[in-house]
DNA sequence: ATAAAATACCACCTTTTTGTAGCATATAAA
DNA sequence: TTTATATGCTACAAAAAGGTGGTATTTTAT
């Protein structure tokens, strides 16, 4: 499964933004681009406001923007905060309880796995994004 | 959310019997010891040799045992067995429908992060977890 | 002022995943 | 042969995730 179509949304979400020349978008526009159904959409830039990723502006003319330099922002934030914590602290195993101490068989293989992950996703910004984008379009 | 339930749930069912000096498991010793609920375990045993992991064998002293030798198995193969192909298939974004000449931007950060987790995992087979559990108690 | 265009909130519905129950079937010990 | 201990199958229930609808509120263009 890796991630929840809510994560992969915020994904869709702030990279199309990222990546894009306006600065300021509607929930409509975002739908209509990303193809994102209309209600469930709107609730998730809410909560993404709420997450302090984006701004909301309220009425005609409004929408969302960028609340913070895009070059803060890395993949593995997104997805961490989106999802909760439950990435960073629980374990594959779902095994709560385990003691540092004392790590099941798989905890080196899943620290691993788990770690190389995120340090792909951490090592990628929303501005780095953005610059691949105008190198590609050159 | 990285994985299911139902993916944690074979891996620790997988990983326990790998590491055991038994060779033959019931559903209700391993719901004992495991503590996952007695009849979705159940279910799940029958699913996993249906998947060719494990053999059943009914009647009184029945239970499950290892289809394969553990050093065919790995880690990553669980996972993608139990989860179906999507792991491997499809994208981070749920994009399906994009194309391999024109990959979004974020394709080449998601391969790499993709791929790492997957190279940590399918280095691990049961074997190994077996030879670490031995270590261990030395 | 009024209407249009936007987000915010709250409650509900649908689908998927997870978990439960009953009964049938198979095997071995007593 | 009977009984205890196993798995197999099918259907259902509960919980979580995903998605929809109505209405209120805010702001700007007219
Ligand atoms: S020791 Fe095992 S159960 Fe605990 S966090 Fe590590 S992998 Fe998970
Ligand atoms: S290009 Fe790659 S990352 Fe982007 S949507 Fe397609 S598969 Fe996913």
């Amino acid at each position: 499964m890796i991630l929840n179509k809510t994560t992969e949304y915020s994904l869709a979400v702030l990279g199309y933004m990222a990546v894009s020349q306006d600065d300021i978008f509607s929930a409509e526009f975002l739908h209509h681009e990303l193809k994102i159904p209309r209600r469930y959409l709107r609730k998730l830039l809410t909560d993404l406001s709420k997450l302090g990723f984006i701004l909301s502006t309220k009425g005609r003319n409004g929408g969302f923007a960028f609340a913070r330099p895009l070059g803060e922002i890395n993949l593995a934030a997104i997805i961490k905060t989106v999802e909760g914590s439950e990435l960073m602290e629980s374990c594959i195993l779902g095994h709560q309880s385990c003691k540092e101490e004392q790590p099941c068989v798989m905890h080196e293989t899943w620290l691993e796995a788990k770690t190389k992950m995120l340090e792909a996703l951490s090592n990628t910004t929303l501005h780095d994004l953005r610059e691949r984008k105008k190198a590609k379009s050159d």
